[in-house]
DNA sequence: CGTAATTTCCCATGATATCCCAACTTATCC
DNA sequence: GGATAAGTTGGGATATCATGGGAAATTACG
């Protein structure tokens, strides 16, 4: 995998990036959260696409950051420039959400009691350290120096796509996470738990 | 309730008397989560904004506090420069409600049988130490004494959203408790419960 | 009712964030 | 391979925010 040392060279193409694909991704808006009963356990907003592949990006001076291009499309078909960073709660790396995604985490909160212990921690955690990013009509936001601080930062970074998230990490982290995530993965023979699931 | 330490006098509001009656608001727990068209929030009304991240500020010598400009912002979606603050009954720091939830705290506490154990300690709880603010045009508002007191304030504190409300604290206080918020959170995976729900 | 204390309003200034513009690089199309 | 479009990068101007102080208005007290 090579890229931009020191500022020169390389293919400025995502990490990873296979051979052009259409852009559009019908799974996700195919995808109906009435199919099956059961729990749900996030939504999909029609128009929103998923955020894919990894995207490494540069912190300026200024602190200001260029959001992959491929992700504003994302958020494009949600007529947004809007979403979300915090710090993540299991791992050293910033976590980005969109509006809906906030939105439904949001109301999931709301379900529960006012006061309760969990409902506290889980506002505070959830809520507490997140901000609110617009990118600028080129394509730029500013990122908190907190989440510099908190997922260590450099000049060099790398936008993950999770699907209805996205993950920022140092590059180096990354790579260590991610052989983590392969090895789990192997391990458990990666099973994806089915939407329809019978009641508890 | 007492005054302005060193100064002279209590509040300047008779001690009696009521604040506005309550606006109808529909009961959170009835309403079902939006699954089809636009952005819909139980128990959040429509145009208030989420209060995120945290936001250091500083009392000046007169008992002054800039109101964070992004909280403002949260306001102004319901063209209010009006909000609540009380004496958080579970941690040591001043809890901050917007109009509308305090006015669906009070349906909902409207719901109780009047004059029940419950309803007293609740009211008395939710209602007794809560002071109504508004911000100036420079975007700042006095704090009372009491809840400079009540949460040991000094000259810097972090206004911390949490959603629907806000959580004003001293410094090292809220560090300790966001550290606590992550451990629980970590704990428990940060398993948010979802919305499709057996009867209890 | 007069006076003192407190609160609210008004104004100015410095720091920071946001917006705007231009140039460069890379990818895509013909 | 060249032209064009898209994406990225750099810098400066402008707007917004936070802070400090004083005047005016309001409230409390004797």
């Amino acid at each position: 995998m090579v890229g931009r040392a020191g500022g020169v060279g390389g293919p400025r193409r995502p990490l990873n990036q296979r051979v052009a694909e259409p852009r559009v991704i019908r799974a996700a808006r195919t995808r109906r959260t009435d199919q099956g009963g059961g729990r749900q356990r996030s939504r999909v907003v029609r128009g929103m696409r998923l955020f894919l592949n990894s995207h490494r990006a540069k912190l300026d001076k200024k602190g200001r950051v260029s959001f992959p291009a491929e992700f504003r499309a994302a958020l494009d078909g949600i007529d947004s420039r809007t979403f979300y960073l915090r710090p993540h709660h299991m791992y050293g790396c910033v976590e980005g959400l969109s509006q809906p995604k906030l939105d439904a985490l949001s109301d999931r909160l709301n379900q529960l009691d006012d006061y309760s212990e969990e409902a506290e921690n889980l506002r505070l955690t959830l809520f507490g350290d997140t901000a609110q990013i617009t990118y600028d009509a080129e394509g730029r936001f500013s990122m908190p120096q907190n989440l510099i601080d908190f997922a260590g930062l450099g000049e060099s970074l790398v936008f993950t796509g999770m699907g209805d998230v996205f993950q920022i990490w140092e590059e180096q982290a990354l790579e260590r996470r991610k052989a983590e995530a392969r090895q789990k993965a192997r391990d458990n023979r990666l099973t994806v738990p089915g939407t329809a699931r019978p009641p508890a």
